[in-house]
DNA sequence: TGTGCCGTGATTTTT
DNA sequence: TCACGGCACA
C-alpha cells in the first residue's frame, strides 16, 4: 500500500511555539516538561504523526503510557490525523501490555509458555496467604498486604528472590521490622507463581528486564527495532520501567519523555520522580521543552496552584501561566460535619448548574480517601443528582465475572492454580475444602501442579477416596474438552458455550433477586464485550481465539470501560483517579489535617511534598472554579472526631482565597485557634451553630459521641508521642520506658526509619520509629 | 460442605 | 461504620 505523504503538515498550525518545537525536533533525546492542561497529549500524538509523516515506519515507534485509557486516546487521535492504516503498526500501549506481549513472544527463553497467565492483585494475595500459611507463620505478623508490598517493591527495584536473599541490608530491615522471613516468602511466592505458569503485574517488568539482560540476541532485536521511543508520564516510572526504556534507547538515542514533576503522585507504588529529574544527566545532548501555557484553567486557579506548589523544593523550574479569564478565587467553605459537607456540595452543584446553565458532567467531587465517597453518594442521591463513581469495584473484579474469566484462564493455561481453585467447586461439584487442601498439600510437597494431579489421579498417591477421584477427574475432563476447542471455536462462541454448559448462566438466570439479575446482566455484558472484541475492525475477518481476548482483558481495568449512560453525570472520585481529567467545577472535600495530608504521610518532608502535589493536581483539574471544603467534625470509624483545616489551605496565597458565607456555615479557618489549643485539643465550642442541624436526634447522638471522643483523647494524653517524621539526629527525646535520651543516628527510609538513641539510664537502643513512641523534648 | 456470627482492622493504587 | 475473613455449627 502506498502512503501519500501529507503536505507540510497543517496540523502544526494548531500548536503553540513550545509545542511545535517539541513535535518537530524528533531526533536525539528530549524531555518535555508539561504543566497541567498544557496540551501534553496533543504534543505526543502530533509528534508521532510527525514521525510517520517523515516516513519513519510505524513498527519502529514505541509509545508507552501508564493507562490503557491514555494509550487508546492517543492511538485514536493519531489515527484521526494519519489514518487507520498508517497508525496500525505502532507499538503503543501501557508498559505492562507492551511488555506482556513481548514476553509472550519470547516466553520460552524464561521457561514460560506463551499462554502464561497474568495474576491480578487478588490472585497474588491469595498465593501469599497460602504461602504464609504453609510456612507456619503468624498471619498477624506477616500481613498478606505488607508482604506483597515488600515483594512488589523488590521487584520494581529489580531485586530477584536470590538477590533479596543476598542483600544484608534488606534482610536487616526485615529483621528490625520483625518480619525476618520475607526473603523466604518471596522465594516461595515466586516458585508458586512459576509453578502455575503465572506472572504478576510486577513480573511483567521484572521478567522483561531479565529477558533483556540474559538474552542479548533477543534484546538486540528489540533495541534495533524501536528506533523512536516516547514515554508519557515519565515522572511515574519505577526503576524497572526506567531501565527498560534506558536500555532500549541506548542505541538510537531517540527518546522523548513527557512528564511533570509537580504531578508525581505515585511514589508509594515505586514511582521515582528522580527518573525525570535525572533525565538531563542520563542523556547528554538532550533538549528540554517546557510547556508552560495552560489552556485549561482561569488565571486565578493557576496562580493559586503555583503559590501552593512553590512550597516544594527540588522542582524543575517552570512558570505555568494562563491567558484565560482571571476567574474567581478559590472558595473555602467550613462545614460542621461530613454529612453537611455532602449537603452543601450537592446544593452548590444544583445551584451552580442552574445559574450557569451547566451539565452535571461539568462537576467533580474529589477526595483523598475512598471512605469519603459514601457520604457524597448519599447526598447526591437524595437530590436526584446523577453521579458516577470512579474506582469503586471494577467490573472485572465482580465475583461472577471473575468466575467466568477463571474458566477461560484455566482452559487457556491448565496450570493456572488460582483459577483452578476458584472454580473447581463452582458450580458445586462436591469438591470441598478438605479435598482441595489435600490436593494443595500434595502439590506443594511434590512440586507438582494441581492440574497434573487431578488430570490423572491414578498416577499419584494423593489422599482421595474413590468418589472424590471421579468427581475431580470429571472436572478435569470438562476443562480438557474446552481446551481442545480453543483453536477451533471462535472466542465468542466458545465463551458462550462455557458460560452455558457449566451452568453459570442458568444458575443466575433462574435467580430472582436483584443481585442475581444484575449478575446475569454482567455476564451478558462480558459476553457482549467478547463479541465486540471479535468484530473489531482491527481483527475483522480473522479467526479470533479466546486466548487473544484474554491476553487483552488481563490488563484492562474498569476505567477502560466507560458506558454510554455514564455521560452526563457528576464525577466523584479520589484525586489519584482524577489525574489527567478536567472539569468546569471541582470540589475538593475533606481538606483537613490528618486527612489531607493523610495522617500516615504527615511524617517526613518527602511524603508531605507528595501530598502537596496531590493537592496541586486536584486544583488544576478545574477550568473555572475550585471549591475547597473542610469539616469541623467527621465520623471516623464510628466516632465523631474533631477536625482542623489542612495546612494546605493556608499554603495557598491568601489573595486567591474567598470564604463565602454559604448557608450560614462558611467562615474563615482559624489557624491560630489550633495553635493555642490545649493538649492538641482545640478550645472551641464543639457545636457553634448546631441549631442549624435539621435533626435533633442526630444532633444529640453526635454530642454524646463528642463527649466520648474527649474522654478518649484526654485519657491518651498522659504520654503523647510526637510524629516520628519530625525526629531528627541530635534531638533530645523521651521514651515511655527508657526515659530521656538523645538521638544519635537515623538510617533507612520511611516508614522503616531506624533510630539509634542513647538513654543515660538504659544505654544505647536501636528503635524503629514507626513502633517506638518518642516525644521530642528539645531540638 | 454450606451458612451465619463475631472480631478485626481500615491511604492513595494507572497495571 | 463497614467490609471481610475466620471459625463454629447444622
Amino acid at each position: 500500500m502506498k502512503t501519500v505523504k501529507l503536505q507540510k503538515p497543517d496540523f502544526l498550525n494548531e500548536l503553540n511555539k513550545a509545542q511545535r518545537e517539541a513535535v518537530v525536533n524528533y531526533k536525539g533525546p528530549s524531555i518535555v516538561i508539561a504543566g497541567p492542561g498544557s496540551g501534553k497529549t496533543r504534543v505526543l500524538t502530533y509528534r508521532i504523526a510527525y514521525l510517520l509523516n517523515e516516513d519513519i515506519p510505524a513498527g519502529s515507534i514505541l509509545a508507552l503510557t501508564f493507562t490503557n485509557k491514555a494509550a487508546k486516546e492517543m492511538k485514536d487521535r493519531v489515527k484521526q490525523i494519519v489514518g487507520f492504516e498508517r497508525a496500525r503498526a505502532l507499538w503503543m500501549g501501557t508498559f505492562h501490555s507492551i511488555f506482556a506481549k513481548i514476553l509472550r513472544f519470547e516466553s520460552d527463553h524464561l521457561g514460560y509458555p506463551s499462554n502464561y497467565t497474568i495474576y491480578d492483585k487478588t490472585d497474588s494475595k491469595n498465593v501469599i496467604k497460602s504461602v504464609i500459611k504453609d510456612m507456619d507463620l503468624d498471619d498477624q505478623v506477616y500481613k498478606a498486604n505488607d508482604v506483597l508490598n515488600r515483594i512488589s517493591a523488590a521487584k520494581n527495584s529489580l531485586i530477584t528472590p536470590q538477590a533479596y536473599d543476598n542483600n544484608p541490608e534488606l534482610k536487616e530491615r526485615d529483621k528490625i521490622a520483625r518480619t525476618p522471613r520475607i526473603s523466604e516468602l518471596y522465594k516461595l511466592y515466586a516458585a508458586r507463581c512459576f509453578k502455575a505458569k503465572a506472572m504478576d503485574f510486577d513480573d511483567l517488568l521484572l521478567n522483561t528486564n531479565i529477558l533483556f539482560r540474559d538474552f542479548p540476541e533477543v534484546f538486540k532485536k528489540y533495541q534495533g527495532k524501536f528506533s523512536y521511543i516516547l514515554v508519557d508520564e515519565y515522572q511515574d516510572t519505577n526503576f524497572a520501567q526506567y531501565l527498560i526504556v534506558n536500555k532500549l534507547a541506548e542505541k538510537h538515542k531517540n527518546v522523548c519523555v513527557v512528564g511533570d514533576d509537580a504531578q508525581s503522585i505515585y511514589s508509594f507504588r515505586g514511582a521515582k520522580i528522580e527518573n525525570l529529574l535525572n533525565f538531563r544527566n542520563d542523556y547528554p545532548g538532550n533538549t528540554i521543552f517546557k510547556l508552560e501555557q495552560n489552556y485549561r484553567s482561569t488565571q486565578k486557579i493557576i496562580e493559586a496552584a503555583n503559590s501552593l506548589i512553590q512550597k516544594n523544593r527540588g522542582q524543575i523550574h517552570k512558570t505555568i501561566w494562563s491567558k484565560n479569564k482571571a476567574g474567581e478565587n478559590i472558595k473555602v467553605i467550613r462545614v460542621l460535619t461530613d454529612t453537611e459537607e455532602g449537603f452543601v456540595i450537592s446544593n452548590s452543584i444544583l445551584d451552580t448548574k442552574l445559574t450557569q446553565q451547566l451539565q452535571f458532567q461539568d462537576f467533580a467531587i474529589l477526595y483523598r480517601t475512598n471512605a469519603q465517597s459514601r457520604i457524597f453518594e448519599e447526598s447526591l442521591r437524595k437530590r436526584n443528582i446523577p453521579y458516577k463513581i470512579y474506582g469503586s469495584i471494577s467490573f472485572y473484579q465482580r465475583k461472577e465475572i471473575k468466575d467466568l474469566l477463571a474458566y477461560f484462564r484455566l482452559i487457556i493455561n491448565n496450570q493456572d492454580e488460582e483459577a483452578l481453585k476458584r472454580i473447581i467447586n463452582y458450580p458445586a461439584r462436591g469438591i470441598g475444602k478438605t479435598t482441595l487442601n489435600n490436593l494443595n498439600n500434595y502439590s506443594n510437597a511434590k512440586n507438582i501442579n494441581i492440574w497434573d494431579i487431578i488430570k490423572e489421579t491414578d498416577q499419584y498417591s494423593v489422599e482421595l477416596n474413590k468418589g472424590i477421584r471421579n468427581k475431580v477427574q470429571s472436572f478435569a475432563q470438562i476443562i480438557v474438552d474446552f481446551s481442545s476447542k480453543l483453536k477451533k471455536i471462535d472466542a465468542y462462541d466458545l465463551a458462550f458455550e462455557i458460560a452455558s454448559s457449566t451452568g453459570l448462566l442458568k444458575d443466575l438466570y433462574t435467580g430472582k433477586s436483584p443481585e442475581e439479575i444484575s449478575k446475569y446482566e454482567n455476564i451478558q455484558e462480558l459476553l457482549n464485550g467478547i463479541k465486540e472484541f471479535t468484530q473489531n475492525p482491527e481483527r475483522s475477518g480473522k479467526f479470533v481465539s479466546l486466548e487473544e481476548y484474554m491476553e487483552n482483558v488481563a490488563l484492562l481495568t474498569d476505567a477502560d470501560k466507560e458506558k454510554e449512560d455514564d455521560k452526563n453525570k457528576v464525577a466523584i472520585m479520589t484525586i489519584h483517579s482524577a489525574k489527567g481529567l478536567e472539569f468546569q467545577h471541582v470540589y475538593i472535600a475533606g481538606v483537613e489535617k490528618d486527612l489531607f495530608p493523610s495522617h500516615l504521610s504527615s511524617g517526613n518532608i518527602k511524603d508531605i511534598e507528595e501530598e502537596r502535589r496531590l493537592f496541586y493536581v486536584a486544583i488544576t483539574r478545574a477550568k473555572k472554579q475550585v471549591t475547597v471544603t473542610y469539616a469541623e467534625h467527621r465520623f471516623k470509624w464510628g466516632n465523631l472526631i474533631k477536625c482542623n483545616p489542612s495546612r494546605f489551605i493556608h499554603e495557598i496565597d491568601e489573595k486567591y482565597l474567598d470564604y463565602p458565607e454559604l448557608e450560614n456555615y462558611g467562615s474563615k479557618p482559624n489557624f491560630d485557634k489550633e495553635r493555642t489549643s490545649f493538649n492538641g485539643f482545640p478550645q472551641k465550642k464543639f457545636y457553634s451553630g448546631n441549631e442549624n442541624n435539621p435533626d435533633p436526634a442526630v444532633r444529640n447522638k453526635k454530642l454524646i459521641n463528642i463527649r466520648e471522643t474527649i474522654e478518649d483523647t484526654v485519657h491518651n494524653e498522659t504520654f503523647k508521642a510526637d510524629d516520628p517524621g519530625l525526629i531528627q539526629t541530635g534531638m533530645d527525646v523521651e521514651h515511655p520506658r527508657f526515659g530521656f535520651g538523645k538521638v544519635i543516628k537515623l538510617e533507612g527510609d520511611h516508614p522503616n526509619i531506624k533510630a539509634t538513641v542513647f538513654f543515660p539510664n538504659h544505654g544505647q537502643k536501636q528503635l524503629l520509629l514507626k513502633f517506638a513512641k518518642l516525644k521530642i523534648v528539645s531540638h
